[in-house]
DNA sequence: ATAGGGTTAG
């Protein structure tokens, strides 16, 4: 019996055993025994482990410490870590092993208070107790303390640093993770695949190309191993970073593809326009044999909105609960909402929040506002943007919503009174933000940013392409400025949208023709969408635009989003 | 021989 058998196959372990158990005469050593113990814990079989446990004991090797370790894991992934701590007490010698794994299975069942005492109360730690504590801090969402612990560690390896990285990733916090990634180099830790898959995200989160592409050519380099779920991260990666095409190459190189891999990729080619092939995938990977699970089902829901395909997002919706037995959540309430709304469909949408059976979230009551919103429908966007104003009454443009539905409608009154209710909140401005990156540096803009310091530049670029859009017969939108300004300063505030800024600075600082790509943190608005049509013609530049829903690919003067998002 | 780090989101 080898060790690895037991991580890698815990059943064929047991059943090893118990064959072997069934034969007279053969006894089992403490080694093997552990290894067993281990296994049953690995399967949460509690019948088997409590009978191996009793057989331990008439054999007499309850006291070795390898059969005690085990037993510790093997409770604690029954449900009884009570056990685990009473048997980690009771041992007369333990060592740091036994103490790691109590300390591991705390963080994993969510006790991070519980490993914080014990890890407290050890007399010696070593790399892998701080380790897993950085990691415990780390998910149950105290990314703080994580780092604190991270700090004071004496010293770090790969794994110290991949948790940390991965903590930031998850939360988000991209530039902090791609910065730790920075130092992790400076320290002279080398990287392996796992680091990578965090790093990618961060990447792809941010929309950061050329460093994703840099990270890919490190891995080839350093011959880092593409397994199953780093293949998976560049696929995600290249297709948020709008480079599609990349995404596809490495998803076509991979030998093999889990549902996560096959669900970046639906989503990645969804996002980008071409819902028939995110179909198409779904399809390809249901004859594989590959069980689609809820995300993939967000990823073919999201693909039929951005492509206005009702009827087949109804029979998707469907299929999942009948076929699949996945119960929709909120996501798929959300996708459905959406492609019902779009299509104009708002009365069956209305319905469909009615007959959820949970209360809607704020991004359900938006979707339907959208709907409202091009289909004039103002009796049902008030009642969207009221429950839209529940749940999220901070939200400053949530406001702006409302106040251009009372105003569109003369309701003064109630642009009186709703005045009067953001009196009593705190308005949260999400200010829009839009990045470019150039020469692998992420440049981030703000509306009416000049803290760039190639500000001049940028105004100036600024000003000759509204005299270029105006001659071409461009006008600015400017009925979207909800503030009570003079038209001239409506328009100003329009120029100076950050995704205008950015293309700006683009058109400034990269040799012509070169592509321009964007992230933006909010939905793009109608004027810029219409000004990066004309910007892309009268340039001849290719523009893609990543926006909070969608990708907008600009070229020769069109948009592949074919004005639906 | 036993312990620590990984992706997807309307």
């Amino acid at each position: 019996m080898r060790a690895e058998l037991v991580s890698q196959r815990p059943r064929e372990t047991l059943s090893l055993f118990l064959r072997m158990r069934r034969r007279d005469g053969v006894f089992c050593d403490s080694f093997s025994l552990s290894l067993v113990v281990q296994a049953c814990g690995r399967l949460m079989d509690g019948d088997n482990g409590r009978t191996v446990h009793a057989q331990g004991i008439k054999i007499g090797f309850e006291s070795d410490l390898f059969v005690q370790t085990a037993l510790i894991e093997m409770y604690a992934k029954l449900g009884s870590v009570e056990i685990s701590k009473r048997i980690l007490d009771d041992l007369e010698e333990p060592d740091l092993v036994s103490f790691n794994v109590l300390l591991a299975e705390y963080v994993r069942i969510g006790e991070i208070q519980l490993a914080r005492d014990l890890f407290d109360k050890m007399l010696e730690r070593d790399l892998v107790s701080w380790n897993t504590m950085i990691h415990g801090y780390a998910t149950l969402g105290d990314v703080m303390e994580a780092r604190k612990l991270f700090d004071d560690a004496r010293e770090r390896d790969v794994v110290s640093w991949s948790s940390m990285i991965g903590a930031y990733a998850r939360t988000r916090q991209s530039n902090e993770a791609l910065k730790l990634f920075h130092e992790m180099q400076l320290a002279n830790v080398v990287p392996d695949n796992i680091t990578m898959v965090s790093v990618l995200a961060a990447c792809g989160d941010i929309g950061a190309l050329g460093m994703g592409k840099m990270i890919h050519e490190y891995i080839k380099r350093t011959r880092i191993e593409v397994d199953m779920k780093l293949g998976t991260s560049l696929v995600d990666m290249y297709a948020k970073c709008g480079d599609i095409d990349s995404s596809l190459r490495v998803f076509n190189q991979m030998d093999r593809r889990d549902v996560l891999t096959w669900s970046s990729a639906i989503l990645g080619l969804a996002n980008h326009g071409s819902g028939q092939a995110a179909l198409q995938f779904f399809s390809e990977m249901i004859a594989e044999g590959i069980e689609p699970d809820d995300m993939a089902f967000v990823g073919v829901l999201s693909a039929c909105s951005h492509m206005g395909l009702v009827d087949e997002g109804r029979t998707y919706f469907t299929l999942m609960s009948d076929v699949y037995g996945i119960a929709p959540k909120m996501e798929h309430y959300g996708c459905m909402v959406d492609i019902l709304a779009r299509a104009g469909r708002l009365q069956e949408a209305r319905e469909l929040i009615r007959k959820m059976p949970f209360a809607p979230d704020a991004v359900v009551w938006r979707a339907l506002l959208g709907g409202c919103r091009v289909y004039k429908e103002s009796d049902l966007a008030e009642e969207a943007t009221v429950n839209l104003l529940e749940l999220e009454p901070n939200a400053d443009g949530n406001y702006v919503l409302l106040s251009n539905i009372y105003t569109q409608e003369k309701k003064w009154d109630k642009v009186i009174h709703m005045r009067k209710m953001m009196r009593n909140v705190t308005i949260e401005k999400v200010p829009g933000s839009s990045s470019i990156e150039v020469d692998n540096a992420v440049h981030e803009f703000i509306a009416g940013d000049r803290s760039h310091p190639r500000t001049e530049e940028i105004y100036q670029m600024l000003s000759e392409m509204l005299e270029k859009l105006k001659a071409a017969g461009y006008k600015p939108l400017t009925s979207l400025v909800s503030h009570d300004l003079e038209e001239r300063q409506k328009e100003i505030a329009l120029a100076h949208h950050s995704e205008k800024l950015a293309i700006a600075f683009g058109l400034v600082s990269t040799n012509p023709r070169t592509p321009l790509r964007i992230v933006k943190n909010l939905r793009i608005c109608d004027d810029c969408h219409l000004v990066i049509k004309l910007i892309s013609k009268i340039y001849d530049r290719e523009i893609i635009v990543r926006d909070r829903n969608r990708f907008h690919h600009f070229l020769g003067g069109s948009c592949t989003c074919k004005e639906y998002w």
